[in-house]
Order: C-alpha cells, then structure tokens, then sequence
DNA sequence: TTGAAAGCGCTAACAG
DNA sequence: CTGTTAGCGCTTTCAA
C-alpha cells in the first residue's frame, strides 16, 4: 500500500504538503494538481489507522443491542432493529461516520469491563444503546463520568438525567386504548408481555391511563411471552369468561396467537371481537385479517439515535432527551362490529 | 485517559516491559504484579488504535450488504440478516473481533471507490458481503488483486474463482419439488420473484430440474415482487385456469398473499391445493394453515461466512468454497388433500 | 529479565 | 504557500 511519503516522493514535495493538498488546505492549484496526480498514480489510500491516531478521533459510532438469555422467542423479535440498524447507518453514511455492531447479554458480568473498553479504546467516537430490560445499569454511569458520548433508548421517566431517546411505549398504549374506544368498544381484554419488559410495562401503562380516561374498562389481562402459543393460550383463558369486545396484545406475535384461537371457535375479527397488536411486524400483514397494530418507527428511532450521538461527538449538544412517537398502522382488525376480513391486503412496505 | 507510559511511569518500570507484562511476555512474576497493579489503579485500557499502527491489524471484520432499489419491498425481507448478523457476531465475539456493519446500493458507481477503501484504510482486515443480485461486480476483482480476505455469499456456480459461500437456493428448490411429490401433488404450480434476484433463479432452477425428475410437472408459472399483494395477484391469475394441487412460491410473503386468495374464494389449503414458502420468515407462522417453508439458516451463514474471513486473515485458509444447505421446515400447508387448518400453533422459535 | 529506541502513517504547529 | 519537525500510543527488535 501507496503511504502519504510515497505520494510527497512521487510529487516531489513533502509529506505536509500532500496531506495539506488532499485534504482542501491552503495549497497552490498547480502543487495540488501534482499531487493528486501521483495520488491517483500510486492508488493512493490514505490509511485511517494514521489519521485516528493523530487526530484522535475514528469517525466510527457503535450500535450495541442489549439482550437477555430469559426469554430466547422474544430475541427472534429483534430482527427489527434491522431497521434500526438501517436508520443509523443512514446518518453515518451522510455523515461520515462508520457503524459498529455488537450484542451483548445484558446480565454479563463483564459488561461494565465491555463499556470500559469501549471508552478507552478509541476505535469507536459514541455509541447508542439499546437496553431491553427495566434494570439500573452500571455502564452508564462510567459513560457519564467519561464524559463520553452516548444515548439510550428508554422511557424519560426511568431518570431524566441519562441522555436517551424514549419510543413512546407509554403514548403508543394510549392510542390503542383511544382507537379501540372510537371503535365502539368499551369491555376490553390485554394480553401483555413479560412484567420485565420495558416495553411491555410502559405500553400496559398508556393503555390503562387513557382507557380509564375514555370510560373503557380492562375485563380481562393475562400476560404472555411475546409469542404466538402464549397468545393463543392466553385468548383461549379470556374467552374462558366469556369474549370481551376487544382485546389489547402487546405485540403483534401474541395478536397472531390470539387471532388463531379466536378463529377456531368461530369467532370472527372483527365483527364479533376487536384485536390490535404492537410492532408492526411481518405477522401482522399476514393474519387474516391483517393486524391494526403500532409501528415503532424503529427507523427514525435509529436515524435520531445516530444523529444525536454524532451531535455529542461533535459537541454540538451536550445533552439528549427525545421522545419519538408510535405511529397506528391502520389495517382491519381494529373494527369492532365490522365484517372485513378477506379483503384486498394492504401494501407490505413499512 | 491513560497510556502506557503513564502505567510504566507508575510502576518504575519501561514502556516495552508494561506491554510485555499486559501481553503475557517474559517478565518476572514481580514485575509483572507490579505492573498489573498500577494498570488497575490507573484504570488502564489499552489504546486499539495504538496496537493497529503497530501490528497492521485492527482485529475488524466488516459485513457488506448490498442492496437495490428496484425492489424497495425486497428491502422488508432483508430483516432476515439480522440472523446473519448474529451467526457473524458470535464468530467474532468468540475469536475477538470487532463487526463494522454497512449497506450500499449494488448500483452506486462509486462501489469500486468504497471497497477499494477498505482495502487500503487498514480499519477492517476482512469482509463478507451480500449480494443480491445475479449480476458481475468489479469489486471481487479489487479484492483478489489485493490479496483482500473477503467472502461473498453467492451460487457456486456464478465462478468458483471467488471466495465465496453458497446458500443452497437451488437444493432448497429441490427440496420443495421433492416434499411436493411425496405429498402427492403432481400438476404444480409455481409463483416466483423477479427473474433478476439471484435467489430466485436459483430456486426455480433446483425445483424445476427435481419435479422434473420426480415425475411432477409445472403446470403453471407467474413471477412477482416478494410481496403480499403481487402472491395475491399472481394465485388469482393461476386459479383463473383451475387450480393446480400445489404451488411453490418464491418466498413466505408470496405464499401468504396466495393462502389468502385461497382462503377468499374458499379454497381449502392443504386440502385442495397445497402451498410452500420460502425463507421461513416470521409471516410463515402467522398464516393459517402455518406455512411450509424452507430455512436459509441465515444464522449458520453468518456463522460460517465470518468464521472463513477470519480463517482467510490468519493465513489459516486460502481459498473459501462452501455450500450450506437450507432446512424444510414442516408444517402444516404442504399436506395436499389433508385438512388441517386451526391446529395447534407451532414454536415461533426459529 | 529489562530498557532504549525505532517506527507504524498521519496531522498540525511552526518557521520560513 | 511549503517544508521541518514533533508526536499521537503502541509493539518490537536489539542491547544490556
């Protein structure tokens, strides 16, 4: 490989100047031209180990997903945040930057050691963290202390002083509670995630709020492990005591289970039974009828991670507290009363 | 932050003895406490980007998808490479790698620009890369003159020069042709996505060649876009001449929006005609019947794909020519002329 | 077993 | 506008 001295041999000028040349400084046009020419010449690269280590800087960010070994069907669900991923790399290509990937178990005990590194080692510029699980966290307070540049995805209430970006579990519950009650139902179920979900919690929280604020009622909650058996068995439970007007899952997995079962006793979505999910996953446009639902806008939930890091780095902001909103994906299922299922399916891009 | 000398300084010692000490060199026990003691109490981490100048490596491996924009929908599917993701980080967690993540437009003219940046920015020491469409990228000629550890995921048969891993798509074919017969399907259809998608091609090669062989015969063809709506399309278009006892569908999406035509003018599926999707993507459980499909192993190709850079940086390999087949994944859409939609859900787990 | 010193490739301060 | 020089943090000869 072609080194900058290659390039000042080649032009016969020096090492400064070369880097001055390529890099848009004060140079004469006729020099520049010189070296950009034996730049091309020699296939010229400029190493960026170099370059970080003089400037200090790597122009990388990281994207570092936190998961748990609990509950293993709730990790099939993260193919998500492919779009999360997508949503960052968007900003760093615009940007400059380069994204780094990691997975980490967030009951590893090495993960405060993990987080260290990071900081210390100066490949990666900032990072955005995406924990899954309602615990306190011990890196991010060796993230604060190293003034170092970060931010969570995480409810504002769990402490205001972290920077993070909140998805609006909390408003994305309320809306669901709000269209269900506008649909005309009032006797209505939920099937929830896991009690340690984040997630999970915030979303039951919205829901309960705004449905008590609208005059609905929760008649009927059971709690599931995010796939489709515990939806199915959980509304096989709800239906024990007779079928509530609607029904809340709290994602689109369990709304998948829930609609099965309701499928097989003959009760028909909408018109006998309201059913709306979370995620907007893949599932959701696959169920017959096709899953009203909530989409986390994961993609701009990465773009304003990455963009908030960026901002960080470059010490344009100094501290981050965002809130992105849910949007309802309307589709069928909400409808309570109406007959429509086997109708023309709605697009499948997001 | 501190360095090296800063520990030495501490310790009373040299700079060379602190990193012979930290790296498991030939120190004396003593010194060597001596040494680990300050590093703690400085809360010493070894700058990376320090050890690259050094050592020429920087212990990265980059995964490159490429993507395309004539099929924006194709892009929802790729959620999947977040199970190729993982396969490639558990590699690189356990041989203490890094992952730099990127994804760029098969089309940008200035792909040669960026690879051979790669090549020459010493950030990354090998590559895997996606491609996802059957065409000749100058790229892999930049990679092999250089000398670059990198593999591609692509057929066998497109060169066998390159590095590369093949996922199987025209076994995974035959497969589907294969289960089709023995279910007793004999006059079969067949849904497809675009001819372009190198996926494709070789899906409906292996299928066509084994039904071929196993005394079926395609009685009916039509391509769509790997979208609901287009598997829709295409069912009706096909049921305008009878249905056939079974159809193969280029992917899971396709499948669902055929069951779903299925289902709208009362066709019994698996009873009247069977179906089976491709990829095992998460609308292949949330369909009723639950879809037969077939499953790339996305994880396990990730998995061997990071697994042969890091065979291919450490000297260890030379060449990479490997094929990994894709499972069947039984359920219940393939059973022609049984009944058995609403049975029980099977695991979302993959 | 330890230390001194060179050098990886680049940028930036400074002098000219 | 251009060249000289120092130095980023580390590993690695080479000597002692």
């Amino acid at each position: 490989m072609a080194t900058l001295k290659d390039v000042a041999a080649l032009a016969g000028v020096s090492t400064a100047t070369v880097s001055l040349a390529l890099n848009g400084g004060p140079v004469n046009a006729k020099t520049r031209q010189l070296v950009l020419k034996a730049a091309k010449q020699l296939h010229y690269v400029p190493n960026r180990i170099g370059q970080m280590l003089t400037t200090g800087r790597s122009n990388m960010i990281g994207l570092i997903i936190l998961t748990g070994s609990e509950f293993p069907d709730i990790v099939r669900k993260t193919s998500l945040f492919y779009y999360l991923m997508e949503g960052v790399l968007a900003v760093a290509d615009k940007e400059g930057f380069g994204v780094s990937f990691a997975v980490k178990s967030h009951d590893d005990p090495l993960l405060p050691q993990y987080f260290a590194e990071i900081i210390g080692s100066g490949t990666i510029d900032g990072i955005a963290v995406i924990p899954q699980f309602a615990r306190e966290y011990r890196f991010t307070n060796l993230l604060q202390e190293a003034n170092y540049p970060y931010v969570l995805l995480r409810p504002s209430r769990f402490g205001i002083d972290a920077n993070h970006v909140d998805m609006g579990n909390f408003e994305g519950g309320k809306m669901v509670a709000e269209l269900l009650v506008d649909s005309g139902a009032r006797r209505i179920g939920i099937i929830n995630g896991p009690s340690s979900h984040v997630d999970a919690i915030e979303r039951e929280r919205g829901f309960g709020e705004a449905l008590l604020d609208r005059g609905g009622m929760i008649v009927a909650r059971q709690y599931g492990e995010f796939t489709i058996e515990s939806g199915h068995a959980a509304m096989r439970k709800i239906a024990e005591r007779g079928l509530p007007e609607a029904v809340f899952c709290g994602n689109d997995y369990m709304a998948a289970g829930a609609l099965r079962f309701l499928r097989s006793i003959g009760a028909n979505c909408p018109k006998d039974i309201a059913i709306v999910g979370y995620d907007n996953n893949d599932v959701a446009i696959a169920t017959d009828p096709q899953l009203t639902t909530v989409d986390n806008r994961f993609f701009d939930l990465g773009y304003i991670m990455a963009d908030e890091v960026i901002g960080l780095i470059r010490g344009n902001t100094s501290h981050v507290a965002r809130v992105v909103l849910p949007e309802m994906k309307l589709r069928e299922s909400h409808l309570f009363g109406r007959s429509s299922a086997n109708a023309q399916p709605t697009s499948a891009s997001a």
